[in-house]
DNA sequence: TTCTTATTTCAAATTTTTTTGAAACAATTC
DNA sequence: GAATTGTTTCAAAAAAATTTGAAATAAGAA
């Protein structure tokens, strides 16, 4: 009742009013077109991966108080080695942090994307 | 060489200056302190999660341009029902889309939560 | 050189997530 | 009511991520 059903470009049916707007966007092809480019959605599922994790968003927000040494984190987090050196990882390969080597020690901090982003998407979570 | 090994707190040694730059935000004890709260975390993570997934964040994206019934994301990113569905639910319980029944159709859209971390975070990546 | 400490790497075990296909459900039309 | 279409749910199978513990590596100190 009220709905029209309307056989369309990809052979489906549709709700009134959803072809017309979907012309709007040039169909499906359209809508298509319009996602970003593979490359971008790859990126930022890395990212998106890299912090779908609690202790690796930790691990970021303690190294946006200050760059520190794995065996500060390991601490902080009460985690084994092996354990934490599999998320740092996965955090330096997103590009959020790297790690420098200062003497037998490596110490971690975020980088200008890992700033960034702390900075642009987080906030929009914790200030609620 | 050049490196000062120093007993501390949690009985770990420590490169130079690691420890009075670590006594500045209060040890390890205020490292910790200085987390966000668990709930916090929590929340970053799911929608993290919820965006670990490239499917998931086309459909985020998608849904960016208009509000969307299930047959026409479905014809976009070429998936079976079963599993857009799974992938709906997870982005559903994440908060960053809702649906809402029309008729038989059930069409989705951002709600202002997905809206938020769209122009927050994600412009952070794709405009470089 | 040998020893110690900090960290990473590796493979196996475990856990979690995702995919699949069938069945269920809900709204509509016949 | 029976049949149809759009969508979800479920359980099993498959794939991917994470944890574990042992071994490897690297930098210094003795």
């Amino acid at each position: 009742m009220g709905i029209k059903k309307i056989k369309n470009e990809i052979n489906i049916f549709l709700p009134e009013g959803a072809e017309e707007s979907l012309c709007g966007c040039g169909g499906v092809k359209g809508l298509k077109a319009l996602l970003p480019k593979d490359s971008d959605i790859e990126a930022l599922g890395v990212i998106h991966h890299a912090l779908a994790d609690k202790k690796r968003i930790k691990i970021l927000c303690m190294l946006s108080i200050q760059p520190l040494c794995v065996c500060i984190i390991r601490a902080v987090l009460e985690i084994s080695d092996s354990r934490l050196s599999y998320h740092l990882s996965i955090l330096k390969k997103s590009g959020l942090i790297s790690g420098e080597q200062k003497g037998t020690w490596i110490t971690y901090s975020l980088t200008d994307k890992g700033k960034e982003w702390l900075d642009s998407g987080i906030n929009s979570v914790f200030v609620k």
